[in-house]
DNA sequence: CTGCTCGGCCTTTTT
DNA sequence: GGCCGAGCAG
């Protein structure tokens, strides 16, 4: 037996209670850095010293990196353990696996990510026969994601299907399951949808996993969703010692089908649960974390809670305003060089955040430029890069045969003679014997409309994957390598003599050592593994933490992390909160989550940057500070950085550039940084309806026009009529009583 | 069938 | 400013 003194000898009453909590239900409630972390994994430690065997406990965490340290961290408190420790997707893809062949799914299915998926709704639909579709393929996609978080079958959604979007969604959804099932895939959705809807109508399955997994516990429980609530919520039911751990002011990811009431109601779903706060941070100094509270208080849906720490004040947060975005991502490196060259800190212990990966670009070269080490955290843009893709179909379709999607990718890269006419008379030839295209090849003597060059490259094209497929016992790097020789993809990159194709084969190369990597880190993992891995990884799980560079991600993939010394990036109206969630109360709270989230990932240091000018989509504009820095406490420090002397002429060019183009915009006036307003500010007396409300020199945003300066107002009700000058959109009038703006800033 | 150019579109955040 | 798809010449 183990020893559980040292578990819970440095802990504080509350973790050590949500340790040792026994059986039956438990909510933790832990706010930003109260060590949650620590007590999940101390929970799992104190589970397996008490006596459950390890098969009996089923851990979930958020991210794959989160799971893999988790896993590390109770190996060294209960060494030789064998606890399931994964994210939701892929217990489903695991538990797909298994119960598969179970459930009538082939078990080398494929999963698909969103770009994939955004190609089977596009078939899908063009198979509909629906003309002029008003609706992108990756809108329905997203629609059709939403359904199946909601469990909802094709037959089910489409009762729900009342108004015409709808109804051309539940037709494409009908042919996607179908097409993702003709090729034996899954989607991101089916890795939740199929294992809930699973269990729920499997009793047999349901009571064989619930009594396997008696002990189930959930990380950053407020982004579950329903899918995810309906698994957890299943496996919880003869033994329910479901343990969540959640705080629903993280919560950003309602977008995503996340639903923060699954957190809030956990209590009416489970009656029996004990509810414990962590509400203690350890993590920041009383400056970050009062600023961070003050904001998040401005959030209306929120039960109020404080949040406190007994850590020193430290240094005031500030709030950076620069003239331009490159200033920002000059200033925000020389900042850093210059904390590590004073030997406050290390490259590492810096992180920049930013609402859009967008905003990378400019920092990379600022950070190129005054010789900043750093990473941009973003996992899979390395396999995202086309001869990754590709290279990553071939294996794809060796794995599963019946992938569509691969076989469309590769079948002509590198060029077999294989046109667009050629393979659409294949896929009806394909559909109409219901095979896989990869089997309707090695036939392509029965379709007699397909010959020349077309018919013996897609012969050679069978052939090849035959040979191959022999081979599949290879490792998967070792498999990589013979794809590259034989499919002669290699070969076409080395012939071209273009730079571009030897960066490509650098990369290709690249691949082979990431698959010689895995492998090597354990013998027994397949192909079929490597893959689930690359499409299941998410942004933070290709960071490295060991090596001293300073971390660049957006503020959703920050959640659960914490850096000594914290940049936020273009804390501006428009960026964060974000345009697309203005005027919608619920999403501008989330919005307000995740600067709320950006903040507490800060111990030492947190500054907050904006620019006075944005360039967006090669146009410049100029930027209205965040309504969150308005919100901050007043000890908050504002700091004019746009160094007016060196920093004029980079000013200057924008202004240039600028240019008459754009000369029928004018300075809105905003000022980049202000200090915060007393509460007390007297509002005007306005009359609803009356051009009051939009009087000259406002600064108003518009959904679809962005921001713009109110010219002139006049009339009253339906007579009104307000002219707006817009940045990159001119000058638009609106009239009557109900004007689609919100007014951003009121004339000074 | 291939490869090129042009034009329209987009762009939140991610498993 | 970048990507994808359509359209056209070879």
């Amino acid at each position: 037996m183990i020893d559980v003194a040292p578990l819970l000898a440095d802990l504080t009453d509350d973790q050590r209670a949500a340790v040792q909590h026994g059986e039956g239900p438990l909510l933790i409630l832990a706010a930003a850095g109260s060590g949650k972390t620590r007590v999940i994994t101390r929970r799992v430690a104190h589970l397996l010293a008490t006596g459950v065997p390890a098969r009996n406990i089923l851990a979930i965490t958020f991210t794959n990196k989160a799971a893999g340290e988790m896993k590390a961290r109770v190996e060294k408190l209960v060494p030789g353990n064998q606890v399931w420790v994964s994210t939701f997707h892929s217990l489903g893809a695991r538990l797909l696996r298994m119960y598969g062949e179970r459930l009538g799914f082939d078990r080398n299915f494929t999963i698909y990510d969103t770009d994939d998926r955004a190609k089977v709704v596009k078939a899908a639909l063009d198979a509909t026969g629906i003309d002029n579709v008003k609706y992108s393929p990756e809108r329905i996609a997203s629609e059709i994601s939403k359904a199946k978080n909601q469990l909802l079958t094709p037959p089910q959604y489409e009762r729900t299907a009342t108004d015409f979007m709808r109804q051309v969604v539940a037709k494409v959804y009908h042919g996607y399951e179908k097409r993702l099932r003709m090729a034996n895939a899954m989607d991101f959705d089916d890795l939740l949808y199929l294992p809930a809807r699973a269990l729920r109508e499997n009793e047999e399955l349901r009571r064989d996993l619930d009594a396997r997994f008696k002990y189930v516990l959930i990380d950053e429980y407020q982004d579950t969703n329903m899918a995810q609530y309906e698994i957890a919520k299943r496996l919880s039911i003869d033994h329910p010692n479901l343990c969540v751990v959640g705080d629903p002011d993280q919560s950003i990811y309602k977008w995503r089908g996340s639903d923060i009431k699954n957190i809030l109601d956990f209590e009416r779903d489970f009656p029996a649960a004990r509810v414990i706060t962590l509400s203690q941070n350890y993590r920041s100094t009383k400056n970050i974390l009062h600023a961070a509270g003050v904001l998040i208080d401005h959030n209306k849906q929120r039960k109020k809670k404080p949040l406190v720490t007994d850590n020193e004040q430290g240094t005031p947060v500030t709030a950076l305003a620069f003239e331009t975005g490159s200033d920002e991502a000059d200033g925000v490196a020389q900042r850093i060089k210059e904390a590590v060259q004073q030997g406050r800190f290390k490259y590492r212990d810096h992180a920049v955040f930013m609402r859009i990966n967008a905003l990378t670009r400019s920092l990379e070269s600022a950070f190129v430029k005054h010789g900043v080490p750093f990473q941009i955290v973003k996992g899979l843009a390395f396999f995202e890069r086309k001869e990754n893709r590709d290279v990553l179909a071939y294996l794809r379709l060796l794995a599963n045969p019946q992938d569509a999607i691969s076989f469309l990718r590769i079948v002509n890269e590198p060029s077999r003679g294989i046109g667009k006419v050629s393979l659409d008379k294949l896929q009806s030839f394909a559909a109409d014997q219901e095979i896989g295209l990869l089997v309707a090849a090695g036939q392509v003597a029965r379709v007699t409309e397909i010959k020349g060059k077309a018919a013996t490259g897609l012969r050679d094209f069978h052939r090849l994957m035959t040979e191959l497929r022999a081979r599949m016992d290879l490792p998967p790097h070792e498999l990589v390598q013979l794809v590259l020789e034989k499919s002669g993809y290699e070969t076409m990159l080395k012939e071209s003599g273009d730079q571009e194709d030897a960066d490509r084969l650098a990369n290709v190369g690249e691949l082979i050592t990431a698959a010689k990597q895995f492998w090597d880190e354990d013998n027994s993992r397949t192909v079929t593994d490597f893959l689930e891995q690359i499409t299941l990884a998410s942004d933070v799980d290709g960071w490295d933490e060991q090596s001293d560079q300073v971390s660049v991600m957006t503020l959703h993939a920050s959640k659960g992390l914490e850096f000594p010394v914290v940049y936020m990036l273009a804390v501006e109206q428009g960026l964060l909160p974000h345009e697309r969630s203005v005027g919608n109360t619920e999403e501008e709270e989330e919005e307000r989550r995740l600067c709320f989230v950006g903040m507490t990932r800060a111990m030492k240091e947190l500054h907050l940057c904006s620019a006075r000018l944005r360039e967006k989509r090669g146009q410049i504009n100029y930027t209205i500070p965040s309504i969150f820095l308005q919100e901050l406490p007043r000890e908050v420090k504002f700091v004019d950085a746009s160094g007016r002397n060196q920093a004029r002429s980079a000013a200057d060019e924008y202004r240039a550039k600028i240019g008459p183009a754009a000369s029928d915009w004018a300075d809105t006036g905003a000022q980049p940084y202000f200090p915060p307003k007393p509460k007390t500010e007297i509002k005007p007396n306005i009359v609803p309806g009356s051009a009051d409300e939009f009087a000259p020199d406002a600064v108003v945003q518009h959904a679809e026009y962005g921001f713009g300066k109110v010219v002139e107002a006049t009339g009253f009700g339906a007579l009104r009529k307000v002219k707006v000058q817009f940045a990159g959109h001119g000058t638009k009038v609106f009239a009557g009583a109900s004007i689609p703006l919100k007014v951003i800033k009121r004339k000074a």
